[in-house]
DNA sequence: TGTACATCAGTGAACGCGCGTTCACTGATGTAC
DNA sequence: TGTACATCAGTGAACGCGCGTTCACTGATGTAC
């Protein structure tokens, strides 16, 4: 077919991808900061030299994930925000996409869990940012249900910031949880999801105290 | 006075907190694990040899900053716990020691805030085998208030968790915000007090739904 | 279809550099008498 | 108080090592005719 990747281009774009992935996963246990292009080429099974065929050093290569990363992050917060019903199964719903996202997305969460406080400031920027973008939109879905028809918008993106604050602390305690332990996995959901109801509590007798 | 540290002893004691002090100052932009020994003797005015007479190697310092930021914080938390009066002035005392704690403990903190989820898994499992131990303390001081006297342990532990998590949340916010810039500290504060009243109204109103 | 030339992803060798760590040393401090 | 010896924090030189980056190259893929 004429619109295929010619066969030269595809096989440059599955070493890049060899690279990407190479580099999250030796990011799941060290710091964007300490990563070697000699250890992403090794790992990629490429000699050193190749690697600036597709990258120019490697902060461009972990913009590139920071990206990728977010993405999947935005993707599961809008499957939350989709959700109808009654707060009880939002809730629920709530809890299961998220340690289904961190079950299925670990690399991804891991390193956005290490960059988001860590060395290199463009990256932590990007990711505040992101955050701060996820908790307007937050704040835009519950501005449309008619529990909080009359809230302000700034009371509106407090309560946003809330619940974006939760959702990435109960993703954080998953990750550090051994991955293997449906045990401790449940105690966390289990107590993320009183905090969503006490929180829930409080939403709908503000502000009147 | 035969009691006081011998001039050599003093002299080495002085040595070993210029090296601590001069990690802490690097910690600030950096990570642990991209810390180097020639950078801190350089850094504290000393031979790189010199470094091994204090430590026999990074991580040991490292264990010591963890040590001392963790302690400074504890600080910080019981001197929340010790307040006492309405609810609404509670609230305003945790955010003001809060605000002060960051402007105070800048260093110790964006150290925290960084290994948290950082490289080092020794560093990060202490860091959070501490904040479980604040949860605790939290939980042990809400269930004396009669407020929460029905409380059973778990549902106290759920809401210690959420406040400790809020707590670092918005230390960990005042950290990214401009150091220089009262507005922004302003703004942030102002959030994180309503989203305590909020708390504050899911609590008392627990668990009656 | 076949041929001659152009492109360019990936290679392997080479470079200079800063690193962690060791070593024998120096000289101020401590101690025994 | 003075003297002779012991201790040991800090030094400066040296080591071997892995790093990031460059370079001319190779050979498969693409293109023009």
């Amino acid at each position: 077919m004429s619109h295929t990747l010619g066969v030269r281009q595809a096989q440059k774009e599955q070493s890049r991808r060899a690279l990407l992935d190479a580099g999250l996963r030796l990011l799941e246990h060290q710091n964007l900061s300490g990563l070697g292009v000699r250890e992403v080429t090794r790992a990629a099974g490429m000699s050193p030299a190749g690697f600036y065929r597709h990258f120019r050093d490697l902060d461009e290569l972990g913009v590139v994930l920071v990206t990728e990363s977010l993405q999947s992050l935005h993707a599961m917060i809008r499957s939350v925000l989709a959700g109808e019903g009654e707060a009880e199964d939002l809730i629920d719903r709530t809890i299961a996409v998220i340690t289904r996202h961190v079950r299925e997305n670990r690399a991804h969460l891991r390193f956005l869990a290490r960059e988001r406080h860590g060395g290199v400031r463009s990256v932590r920027e990007a990711i505040t940012a992101e955050l701060d973008a996820f908790t307007s939109e937050t704040a835009a879905a519950l501005g449309t249900q008619p529990q909080s028809a009359d809230w302000s918008g700034q009371d509106l993106r407090m309560l946003a910031g809330l619940y974006v604050e939760h959702l990435v602390a109960t993703a954080a305690a998953l990750l550090e949880a051994p991955p293997d332990s449906p045990a401790a996995e449940r105690r966390i959901a289990s107590v993320a999801r009183d905090q969503l109801r006490l929180i829930s509590l409080g939403r709908r007798h503000w502000p009147t105290g």
